[in-house]
DNA sequence: GATGAATGAGAATTCATTCAT
DNA sequence: CATGAATGAATTCTCATTCAT
């Protein structure tokens, strides 16, 4: 009997390699090759895994989303602080997983740009399930703190998609400016600023 | 008398080719006949002007960037309103932008996917110099503000780099969720949310 | 004592299983990893009894060879009736074997466009071999009757060989266009033309 | 202005090399590169001639259909011979055809095998095209005798078709069995039997 | 200047074969 | 004995770039 494998174990241990790989040469230039190399196989055990090199991305997407959201998510959900400041700490968890996982970043910058040009995929289907997900989690957050009374009615949804865009930019900003974003990262200003989401759109509620 | 042609006018031919071809297929899977056939020209032709199709991505991102970014700053710094009202108007006129310009959104986001897998290159020069003008931009209105006594003083780097953040996150919801995207937007919140940079700004440095 | 498995029965396993399976996807096509399932076994067992894909093609066209021939020739030879009866009969039990075996047939194609290609090899050797002895045994089929008597002498090996062509004509023909063979074959003119090779032949000889 | 160059005479000019080198590794064996060396250029070129290698294919098989079949067919329809002369001319000069064209014959038999084992293609088409054409116009020739009366009735599309299988299969000695097709050559028994078919399916119409 | 035929360096993918378990 | 995970050579096809016309 051969080696018995844990296929899904295995599958992650490829997903780190190519999350490494995408992350230093991108998506388009990274070989399958170098993703090999990385994880230490041979090019062909990967297809043991993965019917192409876009299902290979797919995988890394979704990994990547699951490390970078699913702790600031549950920070926001499980905190037992007034609602301004757990988006403050949700927004804050966000930007050490950022410091934290450059290579996801980098990773997913890749994934994005791959969405841009492709109207009907499973790559697309997975990000657009997540997104979703995520905007709903932010936004129940919101619908609760509103029905407990903690604080005025406003539009949430609405609140929620400015704080996951401008999240999404900072990780962007990470990227493609990185000496402007720590200089805008040690002043404080932007998970406050994110926390004010809620004020500012009550305000905007009671007009 | 040869057919006089002007350099500078044929290659932003050929850069609104590419930009066309570049949002459709993304950087990579476009093909240089592709950009040809887009310009009604042929393939060896675009040699004659680009270097290479890395030199055309340069091109093409920088005239992105302008038509992008343009119009929103000279709004901010010519329009005669407070500085608040300014920030939101100039962050309305960007997301009109993002309507108008979808092509534009879809190559900018091909060019930061570039820009992730590519430590030294005049690509990112160029975007870093031109990330850091708009930056400075946006912070010179909130110097001159706060000169003007218009505002208190905050700080002033971080503020413009959160916005920044956030206009950039809203061109990258506007592709990779693009129904969501027009959700939070019919809300007008976003805006609002923008200019209210200044007063959480000046809130935390009061403290 | 250890389960005794009859090593050529077993190979009969795979030869089958391979028949089915050059049939259906043409030799080069088909993979190792399609006839162990066709065979219901794990990839690496085929090689405990073959020591290639080529050796199991050299099995599988052996087996194809005398699946096919055996039965006509049989029938010619130990039929009582007269020569050019029996040819028919012959012929005619070849057509039939083609409509049975289809796959057979299929497969026997693959072995000889590998014959075209490849000069020196077992499989052209073992081919050669059975293409001779088929001759032989219809030649001898023709000596025999002019030995007794039965007809005119006539050259008896050109007439086995134009009787072999047009058989495996006929095997060609099933596959390359089915639909015309059947209709031919409707008309029984076939069998009947190749019974009368041997009054064809005599006539050449008495000129 | 390029080189300008005759698409379709360059497509024969791969045509030829593809043809030679197909009969000489059998189709799955041959290279796009050895293709390519044949007919001195580079392996990108093919690719601006034909779509891929089945392509490739399809345009030489159906230049040797052409090459083998044209000949014989022509003798047949313009001889002014007695119809089983014609025949036999005709038959003469596709065993000549296989003489001379031994590398069109390989590849033939590549383009047989790839059939086998492919239900809907392009190539399919052809080939049934081409031999329909082939027995039609065989028919024809028997059809026209009968019409003016130079012999009695018979199936004329079962004898077109009986003819037809024996020259493929003829074909396929040539290459199986290359030193018995030789000898069977000599007799001049092929030929004639072929000839024959009018008289045989004469006297069975007339039972 | 413009063209598009030709090039050839790659890259993804496949699959026969091996061998540790 | 059987298995199937791993290997890596081999192959098709792509496309940026060049250059003769």
């Amino acid at each position: 009997m051969p080696k018995i494998v844990d296929k899904t174990e295995r599958r992650q241990q490829f997903v780190l390699a190519a999350l490494r790989v995408f992350a230093e040469y991108g998506y388009h230039r990274a070989t399958m090759q170098a993703v090999a190399d990385a994880a230490g196989v041979s090019k062909g055990s990967i297809y043991d895994y993965f019917d192409s090199k876009e299902d290979l991305l797919l995988a890394t997407a979704e990994s990547l989303l699951i490390v970078l959201i699913e702790e600031s998510m549950s920070v926001l959900e499980q905190s037992p602080r007034p609602l301004t400041e757990r988006v403050e700490i949700c927004v804050a968890s966000l930007l050490e997983g950022i410091e934290q996982w450059n290579e996801v970043c980098l990773s997913i910058l890749q994934v994005w740009a791959e969405l841009g040009s492709d109207e009907d995929s499973d790559l697309r289907a997975m990000m657009s399930e997540h997104y979703r997900q995520s905007a709903d989690r932010l936004q129940a957050a919101f619908d609760v703190a509103i029905e407990d009374g903690e604080v005025l009615p406003f539009p949430t949804r609405a609140a929620a998609l400015s704080v996951l865009a401008a999240l999404d930019g900072m990780i962007l900003q990470s990227i493609i400016a990185p000496e402007e974003y720590k200089r805008g990262l040690r002043s404080g200003l932007f998970p406050r600023w994110c926390g004010s989401i809620v004020s500012t759109a009550i305000g905007g509620a009671m007009q």
